[in-house]
DNA sequence: TCTGGGGTCCTAGGACCC
DNA sequence: TCTGGGGTCCTAGGACCC
């Protein structure tokens, strides 16, 4: 059996640990620049306010239903999802951190436990220990405790947001009742072609022929077909480093000189470089892209990113930021107006293998002045040693009117609490 | 005025090998 | 008239996830 562990309204709900007074009311929080919509709490999602929604089209109905509104706080996210996977790693000794907000647990062996009250136990301990509100749902494969975890967060009350698969009558029911495009795995284009062929549920999706999933769907849909039918198809995965790491970001305004986008490109690949080095690997290649603004038909849009391979493996920030800047000439156009623009690194080796290069090498004394500035950064925050190619007097340049404390990660933020006489 | 950011995997087709 | 067979590797693009 697999449990699929799920924060509710994650960052909604970090925030509504710290002001407790928002339980119960409308809570949504805004993309960088205050630009989207990525969460919202229950109430949020009864005004109608779906994902993504752009902040300004929604303006009003904030407004009129007094909806609290955050700017992304990925400090504050990032600590409370770590204090979560701490707890649920007590309760198998096989968890895949799937992302920020949600788990699987293996429970093999786990079969003389009442899964059902194991999964309030959880529940019970995480609500207890973080104030983050979880769903489990608990299946035999992890297709289905998907499926089931749906269930649990719909039917709050019916579930007590844990709900169990573990019968065929059980598993056929939640497949029936799960539309098809809900169902984990099939997105935005296999909906329409299921559609139409008159798959409209999970259900109707599991009784297709295999050929007919693997021709259109590949095997991926085949895989997620046997899993939903019951077969465990999708085994747990490993989780050990990533394999890109990327800064992207929208600009505030439009950038149009050559000099404003190095300035920020370096920036970027010198962010990359720093997470790279933390899961302790080199990159051998590096892509720089460029955009306009997409939204604004009235303007010319030019678009263009570019892959360059390095001579040699490294993680210098200086090294990636003068391939960096360097690529970026290579695509710049003048003429546009510039409104995002990001640095991809790929194609890793780890530090302990990394093949030197017989006439070209990253610069030796990189490595130590790299781990210098790492420690520097973390004793005395981030971004205190910047390279020279970086404007040193930037501060930050986000749009960021709703930002919440740092009330998990910086000593300065931490809540004081009065108690009364 | 205003529209996010960061990932993964798979496939088809081309280039190349013997 | 007629032109093999079996591979690998790489890349771009598409689909998906949160």
């Amino acid at each position: 059996m697999y449990a699929l562990i799920d924060c509710n309204n994650f960052y909604a709900s970090c925030e509504r640990v710290f002001q407790p007074g928002l339980n119960g009311k409308p809570v949504a929080v805004l993309s960088n620049n205050d630009g989207c919509v990525i969460a919202r709490s229950n109430e949020a999602k009864a005004l109608g306010i779906p994902m993504g929604a752009p902040a300004f089209e929604y303006k009003k109905v904030f407004d009129d239903h007094g909806v609290h509104i955050f700017s992304a706080n990925f400090a504050l996210y990032g600590d409370m999802s770590h204090r979560v996977m701490n707890i649920l790693s007590e309760y198998s000794p096989d968890m895949e951190i799937y992302s920020i907000d949600e788990a699987f647990l293996q429970l093999s062996g786990f079969e003389k436990y009442d899964l059902q009250n194991y999964g309030y136990q959880i529940r019970r301990h995480v609500t207890q220990w973080t104030g983050i509100p979880i769903s489990a749902g608990i299946a035999p494969t992890k297709a289905l405790a998907k499926a089931a975890n749906r269930i649990a967060k719909k039917f709050p009350k019916k579930t007590k947001n844990v709900y169990l698969i573990d019968t065929e009558e059980k598993r056929i029911k939640a497949l029936r009742w799960l539309k098809v495009e809900d169902v984990w795995g099939i997105g935005r284009q296999h909906t329409k072609r299921l559609n139409a062929i008159g798959v409209k549920t999970a259900y109707d999706f599991t009784q297709l022929e295999d050929d007919w999933v693997k021709k259109h769907l590949a095997i991926v849909g085949l895989r997620l077909k046997q899993d939903l039918q019951g077969i465990p198809t999708l085994g747990m995965e490993e989780i050990q480093r990533k394999k890109s790491i990327a800064t992207t970001r929208t600009f505030d305004g439009n950038y149009t000189t050559l000099s404003q986008l190095k300035e920020r490109v370096s920036t970027f690949a010198g962010s990359c470089a720093e997470k790279l080095r933390r899961q302790h690997s080199y990159c051998n290649s590096i892509m720089v892209f460029i955009h306009t603004n997409g939204h604004r038909h009235d303007l010319a849009q030019y678009s263009k990113n570019i892959v360059i391979k390095l001579p040699y493996p490294t993680n210098s920030s200086m090294e990636l930021s003068k391939f960096a800047t360097q690529a970026l000439s290579q695509i710049f156009m003048p003429g546009y107006h510039y409104k995002k623009a990001g640095v991809v690194i790929m194609d890793f080796t780890p530090e302990k293998t990394v093949q030197k290069n017989l006439f070209e090498n990253s610069n030796p004394k990189h490595q130590p002045l790299m781990q210098t500035v790492d420690a520097l950064n973390t004793l005395y925050g981030q971004q205190k040693i910047k390279l020279g190619s970086q404007d040193a007097k930037r501060v930050w340049k986000m749009k960021q009117e709703r930002l919440s404390p740092k009330y998990t990660t910086r000593l300065s933020d931490i809540i004081t609490v009065h108690a009364a006489g």
